[in-house]
DNA sequence: AGCTTACTTTGGAAAGC
DNA sequence: GCTTTAAAAAGTAAGCT
């Protein structure tokens, strides 16, 4: 039985350094797209369209990267960051270290759920479903350390991991426990 | 020593002003809400033993009066929305939402989530629905709830759309926009409802 | 009655208030 | 705690035709 959960990376968040003492106002001036707000908030936004993703630079050099779909695309992107800042004139680290610091994944269980049985199965102290609020059951799990919006579609989010793997162990973690349980 | 006698009768002297405050709070909040007094009484248990495990820290007294009386509320089978709760607050409706959260965690609080069921008498009496309508409505959303139709949906509109169509076939008939006043939700929230209930259900609804 | 846009929840980093 | 970024899930809400 070999099941198909149709996961999905649909964002990564990753950060790195590419120098220090970056002039923002000089990249804000530019760059006529960049939005840097400083009043509001201190880091420069730079968005790429292929990939397709946001980065935030701040003075110390420090980016964030979000919105890529993969892992590799955060570091092209990153690349693409390195390479119109430092054509700026600007003295930049030609290839930072990106670290990855959370990936959100999309999953589907494939059969419609039953939250109430679930938040009694899981353990109302392990659950948190308030459809009042959310029409997801909150799962968090400590291996993986992930937290998990269940709906009550079968559909599924994973977010707080740093490895597609932490993703797709969550997924599967998931799937036995209710299947144990007879929910799935 | 004389200072550490003093201190501490400051200390008590503080925790009992806030006490003081937190409980002319409540009172007010439950009047304000019709709420009995067995609720007041049990919000209070909570609210008491929030402050037992220091669960106050970084959050306001209002807004752990509010999660307390939230609870109390839900824990008495008498539930009142976030929304309401939120109208005889300071506190707005998240952060009182995170608190419950948190100290029903804390505290060990295992509620389920509110069942629709638990709004048809408060929703028909305000309606002014008879007994009859109560019935069938609670019986639309128990066999609602066994059809699994109602996971990730808001109770108070599953409520509502029970109610609507108990009110029809009994003969009662409300509008889809008495029922929404009522229950605090929109028409077009209370149209998919009760659309996807009539048609799951198999229910008839000549008009 | 639709359609569109938007807000609810989750996670994480960045610098500063 | 907040501010800003991106994206998914599904329910509800609000504005416009």
């Amino acid at each position: 039985m070999t099941r198909d959960f149709k996961i999905k990376i649909e964002n990564v968040v990753a950060s790195t350094q590419i120098g220090e003492n970056i002039d923002l106002n000089k990249i804000a001036r530019e760059i006529p797209d960049a939005d840097y707000k400083p009043k509001q908030f201190p880091g420069l936004v730079l968005r790429t369209k292929e990939p397709k993703a946001a980065a935030l630079i701040f003075r110390s050099g420090k980016v964030v990267c979000t919105g890529s779909k993969s892992v590799e695309d955060a570091r092209r992107v990153v690349k693409q960051i390195v390479k119109i800042v430092g054509s700026l004139g600007i003295p930049v680290i030609e290839e930072p270290e990106v670290k990855v610091q959370n990936i959100v994944a999309s999953a589907d269980l494939g059969t419609d759920l039953n939250l109430n049985a679930i938040a009694i199965g899981l353990g109302l102290e392990n659950v948190e479903y308030e459809p009042e609020q959310f029409p997801g059951l909150v799962y968090r799990l400590r291996d993986p350390r992930v937290v998990v919006l269940i709906f009550g579609s079968g559909k599924m989010v994973v977010t707080g991991g740093k490895t597609p793997d932490d993703a797709r162990r969550a997924v599967e973690k998931i799937a036995e426990e209710l299947e144990s349980l007879g929910l799935l | 020593r004389l200072r550490k006698w003093q201190r501490r009768i400051r200390i008590s002297n503080a925790t009992e002003r806030n006490l003081a405050f937190a409980l002319s709070e409540l009172d007010r909040m439950a009047s304000a809400l019709g709420l009995p007094k067995s609720v007041r009484e049990t919000a209070a248990v909570i609210y008491r033993k929030a402050i037992e495990k220091n669960l106050i820290r970084g959050r306001s007294i209002e807004g752990v009066v509010a999660a307390a009386l939230y609870a109390a509320c839900r824990q008495a089978g008498v539930p009142r929305t976030l929304d309401e709760i939120a109208q005889y607050s300071r506190v707005d409706r998240k952060e009182i939402g995170r608190t419950y959260r948190f100290i029903a965690r804390e505290l060990g609080l295992k509620l389920m989530p509110t069942s629709p069921a638990d709004y048809v008498p408060r929703f028909c009496a305000a309606l002014g629905l008879s007994g009859e309508v109560q019935r069938k409505a609670i019986e639309i959303i128990k066999k609602a709830e066994e059809r699994e139709l109602t996971s990730g949906r808001g109770p108070t509109g599953v409520a509502a759309a029970a109610i609507y169509i108990a009110s029809i076939l009994c003969g009662e008939r409300r509008t889809q926009r008495e029922v929404a006043e009522v229950a605090g939700v929109t028409e077009v929230t209370i149209r998919n409802r009760y659309k996807e209930l009539a048609e799951k259900l198999g229910i008839d609804i000549i008009l």
